[in-house]
DNA sequence: TTAAGCTGTGTTACCGATAACCCAAAAATA
DNA sequence: TATTTTTGGGTTATCGGTAACACAGCTTAA
């Protein structure tokens, strides 16, 4: 029977050595005769020997391994975001271990755990919310260094990758208002969610840039995830004046609320327009459907983790930085020009 | 300054026991008063302590962690079995390792080392293809508990998860000829796939059983990403009876092809029909549109997932078990009747 | 020729936790 | 009361590596 676990003692006894040089042949590091070092390499893949990362990140006191943490792992912005995540990792040569919060605060704060008691050496950190802040807090605590991704917590200093969703609303808003819409309804995240108040901010300076009212009977707070609130779009649909087109917070909630307004007998956008944030996949490609602010998800990813690898290989501490990416707006078939009201039609249904 | 990371050794202190005691009580093995308990749970509490995996994994030779390995993370059918596969992990108290082969044998074997020099307990493995049989016995030399998903590799003997390939496609196809197509493509990913072969396989038994002609013309081979290989297409849609409908092997094909066919000014289903395996995300909640043989991903991952804490849980030796998944015919419009052909109207262009 | 320096390698201790073994004091039994 | 058993806990060695230090033998400069 073949050993199964080989060490480096099994390696230094074949080869005649002792572990230390056989340490020192597997790390490059000391003086060592190109006679010896050939052996013990020799050895080493005649016994097929793999280092065990759990002994060497206890005495290293690392671990070669960065977490990153999702917050809704259905969500195509979040997946194209951990490509570029894991392309990053794996070209630093880090292992990645994956979690995902799926927007619950509990499930976020068990994955902390899991980060602290793994000792990762850094984690990307796509938060829940405000709430979240006690979990950044105690990874800040045991000096993990740490980049936040998405979405900023108020109370926390660290690196973040964002978007600029304030803007990025504006200019969806703007282009709804372009179109002649007048009526614009906003269906938000929660509001314990900087991304969500600054797509309410955006949405609130480009009415009033625009010369609109803010009606606060047009807008609504929900959560990120698939909507399901039917009862919201009914409160919206059956007011005096509806609105003419729908502004979502997220691409989830898009996809929903269409979901929704067919279901209701109300086509997009020939009865109402609808835009959101945030790109949905390669389906949007073969019928490209969804007006959106897009984000470069990819980039976030990718950005995020280069931010967090240098600031565990950096020397000195440095302040805090701050990455801020633009969302492309990209126009394509869910809005359209307000079509003008037969009001002396009478055409109810 | 505060002790940044606490060990057993500095609760055994400031608790007055010894750190054998503490360990005791993190795991609840031994004897020990229910005085003594509440001591050292108390000052466990107040330093924030938490165990060090390494050193744990170290002794005991368990790591707690799980490794999922991908083919494609772009792929919807892949993140939804990830997300299957997350959730019965977490539920069983098992971290997760990430690894995306990108269909790429040399990343896959990157994280075949990475995963043995982490030591997980146990690896879900989502092949690359036929080439995957040096990697998965790398694992099982190792005697790390594996089990295989989607895809079957050759000489390799493990649990594994699978969806019925063949009926799958035999059953799409036979749904083509129903329309009433007689000349039907099919688009497959590379034949060292072992889905790609039995999807083929059904293409055939579907035609013969109809009583169609095979035709070699009809088929390509390519691989499961996305599809850029406009050469193939250009082939087939200048053949002199060039065929009506198309099947792809997976989602990110039927998407490309379906782009291709639009730059070449031809529309689906009007010119072309379009059926393919997989769904592809959310968005096609919205704009119903690939008809598709859709297959249970989550339960992909969930299953191989249940099936693999199964076999590192498990006592005894057990013989290798085989889960195989129906697909799910769903027809939208991506395909539709043959239109009798106005063979008199000499329209070629 | 001799002290000093370099080369190549071994020894020892330790990272943090736990298994295996040991043992004193208290409780139960003879 | 003497002996056995139980309770509650401590000691030591070990998991697989690596840092720090030691050191023999050869080279080199004084």
């Amino acid at each position: 029977m073949i050993k199964l676990v080989i060490t480096i003692y099994d390696i230094a006894e074949k080869a005649g050595v002792s572990a230390m040089t056989v340490s020192r042949v597997i790390n490059n590091t000391g003086r060592i005769s190109e006679d010896t070092r050939k052996r013990v390499r020799k050895v080493m893949e005649e016994l097929n020997y793999i280092p065990n990362s759990a002994a060497r990140s206890l005495v290293s006191q690392k671990t070669n391994i960065l977490s990153l943490l999702i917050a809704d792992i259905t969500n195509p912005f979040y997946t194209t975001l951990a490509r570029g995540a894991e392309d990053a990792a794996k070209k630093a040569g880090y292992r990645l271990l994956f979690a995902n919060s799926d927007e619950n605060y509990a499930k976020e704060k068990d994955y902390v755990d899991m980060m602290l008691s793994t000792r990762v050496d850094g984690v990307l950190f796509a938060p829940t919310g405000d709430l979240s802040v006690d979990n950044l807090n105690r990874l800040l605590q045991h000096q993990i260094p740490l980049v936040i991704l998405d979405r900023e917590v108020p109370g926390i200093e660290a690196d973040i990758v964002l978007g600029d969703s304030k803007e990025g609303a504006k200019t969806l808003v703007e282009h709804l208002v372009s179109l002649g819409h007048r009526r614009i309804a906003m269906i938000n995240g929660s509001p314990d969610v900087s991304t969500a108040r600054l797509r309410y901010t955006g949405y609130r300076e480009a009415l009033v840039l625009s010369g609109l009212p803010m009606d606060d009977e047009l807008v609504v707070h929900l959560g990120f995830r698939v909507f399901h609130e039917d009862a919201a779009l009914d409160a919206l649909l059956t007011l005096k004046d509806p609105p003419t087109a729908i502004f979502a917070a997220n691409n989830l909630l898009a996809v929903g609320i269409i979901q929704s307004l067919r279901e209701r007998g109300l086509q997009v956008p020939e009865d109402i327009s609808v835009a959101c944030f945030d790109d949905i996949g390669p389906a949007e490609m073969i019928n490209p459907f969804l007006t959106v602010a897009a984000q470069p998800a990819y980039q976030f990813g990718l950005l995020g983790m280069q931010l967090l690898i240098e600031r565990i290989e950096a020397e000195a501490a440095q302040p805090p930085r701050k990455i801020m990416l633009p969302s492309d707006l990209i126009i394509r078939s869910s809005t359209r020009e307000l079509q003008r009201k037969e009001t002396n039609d009478g055409a109810e249904g």
